[in-house]
RNA sequence: GGGCCGUUAGCUCAGCUGGUAGAGCAGCAGACUCUUAAUCUGCGGGUCGAAGGUUCGAACCCUUCACGGCUCACCA
């Protein structure tokens, strides 16, 4: 029972039937198996994958296997000898190369008892001991197994290519046998294929087993990765090799490594001609839409990080601050939606996966003041004096000495002066780079958290502490 | 048991149709005293799992072996 069924025990009924009768648990498609179609084809779309779907429950629903299902109860004998090439136990004596679902419970239980050589086919049902006989033109409960079902289709929607994972291209797999089904039986040639590895994921903690049935699908991807860099995990890998999808850290080196590739598409990084061919077609093919004319603008996935939470994860003004601090006049709408869009993956980045490093959250004027000595008040006023003066004229390199001649010159060791700001400012011990990091929150709201540590001291001392916790 | 895929610098991996090996991260050093995977620069010699073979020449081809992982023989 999948863990996405809440009402676990009222579904107990519908096991063995088949998924297209079995009730949406939501209640809002017309089946389980229509809103799962529902929720996968809505988020191919997302990720440019539109294609034309052919639903199967339908064609059988329609009686359109009807020929399939006749020639392969008529190739009965010469089917169980291609299957049973490769099986450790050969095929019962009263195996059918059909599966009849009961007309009576909707279940598979359900025994054979005989076709009549043209469209007519006797079971029993074995649950209510009663048997009917039916018309395979007209009879929606009579399908293919697996094996048969495939060939069969290949032959019916006329494919020619069809990669598979690697489940079925292994020896004995079902291509294999497939590839004899659909050549002796449907007089069909197997279609061209290759044989693609599994995908895994990596870095949600542990939480994810088969044993505690979570699943991860591409709608948990996408609330971390771009559409686009969903493609590029994929363009950018070897069909046949494994790899996987990260959560953790490595969150960020995929970031960084689409945003390069990105910039060698439209030339901004230079790189050998050999590469850049490669690349260049791993960018191409890593689009939703069309690339862009001019390189877009880069906002650093972990530069992002930390925008978003100084903006309180407000994602415009995160935007904005990039925006300035990259010298810009302004920003291109496309630039905006995919920008806002990895704002959003940032924030839940950093809410589920991020270590505990990357997250911090600005102190607010309304907050309690942290403790702080008579020295570091006397160093956070300093500071707090020089930002009013001299804002303007300080760059980051010229912020970064002056935080050490203020806090020597109230007799701070600069290491505790550190201490003492992150404190101050995001209620850590540690934080992004000092003097970007308040160039960044900018003038008013530093002045504002450091000013009110200028009155009244209190004769605290700044502890120490280490903080090393990462999860593996 | 069969099949597939791996085994390349500490780590993660690139190396197209063979010409004697590379990128990121880590690490080290330096940008006046530094703080996290948000800055910049310089530095890395690893018997390319092992042994044979083909070749003028192999990490890339062939054979065998070792180790690791996955997969099939139930189901869609």
């Amino acid at each position: 029972m999948p863990q996405s069924v809440p009402q676990a025990a009222e579904f107990e009924q519908y096991l063995r039937w088949p998924i297209t009768m079995v009730p949406d648990p939501a209640g809002v498609e017309e089946s389980y198996a229509r809103a799962n179609e529902v929720e996968l084809e809505g988020l191919l779309s997302l990720v440019g994958i539109e294609p034309d779907y052919i639903y199967q429950s339908q064609r059988y629903r329609t009686s359109a296997y009807a020929e399939g299902i006749r020639a392969a109860l008529a190739a009965r004998e010469q089917i169980r000898a291609l299957l049973n090439e490769h099986r450790t136990q050969p095929l019962p004596d009263d195996w059918w190369p059909v599966s009849v679902f009961s007309g009576f419970t909707n279940k598979d239980t359900t025994t054979i008892l005989d076709w009549d050589g043209e469209w007519d086919l006797t079971y029993r049902c074995d649950e209510s001991g009663t048997s009917e006989t039916v018309d395979l033109r007209t009879t929606a409960l009579v399908k293919l197994p697996w094996r048969i079902d495939w060939p069969m289709r290949w032959q019916f929607e006329h494919v020619d290519f069809e990669p598979a994972g690697k489940d079925h291209h292994s020896e004995g797999g079902s291509f294999d046998t497939a590839r004899g089904v659909s050549e002796q039986i449907y007089n069909w040639k197997a279609p061209v294929t290759f044989q693609y590895d599994f995908i895994s994921i990596k870095g949600r903690g542990g939480k994810i087993s088969s044993s505690s049935g979570e699943v991860v699908s591409l709608r948990d991807v996408l609330e971390i990765y771009e559409p686009e860099i969903v493609r590029y995990l994929f363009a950018g890998t070897r069909p046949n090799s494994e790899f996987a999808i990260s959560f953790d850290m490595d969150v960020v080196k995929i970031y960084e490594d689409y945003d390069r590739c990105e910039r060698v598409y439209y030339g901004v990084d230079e790189i050998s001609e050999k590469k850049r061919a490669k690349e260049r077609r791993i960018y191409e093919l890593s689009q939703v839409h069309k690339p862009a004319s001019e390189a877009p603008f880069q906002i650093a996935f972990r530069h992002l990080c930390s925008l978003v939470q100084i903006a309180d994860f407000n994602y415009e003004r995160a935007l904005e601050m990039a925006r300035v601090e990259a010298g810009r006049p302004t920003l291109s709408e496309a630039d905006r939606v995919r920008l806002l869009r990895r704002a959003a993956c940032a924030e839940r980045w950093l809410a589920d996966f991020a270590p505990e490093d990357f997250r911090f959250r600005m102190k607010t004027a309304e907050q309690g003041l942290v403790e702080v000595g008579s020295a570091e008040a006397a160093a956070i006023a300093g500071l707090a004096e020089l930002l009013k003066n001299q804002w303007d004229s300080l760059t980051d390199k010229a912020l970064a000495e002056e935080l050490y001649r203020v806090s020597r010159d109230a007799g701070v060791e600069p290491k505790d002066f550190f201490v003492v700001m992150y404190k101050v400012l995001i209620g850590k011990e540690k934080g992004p780079r000092l003097a970007a990091f308040i160039r960044t929150v900018g003038r008013e709201r530093v002045v504002a958290l450091l000013e009110r540590y200028s009155g009244d001291t209190s004769s605290g001392s700044a502890g120490h502490g280490g903080k090393g916790e990462s999860n593996e």
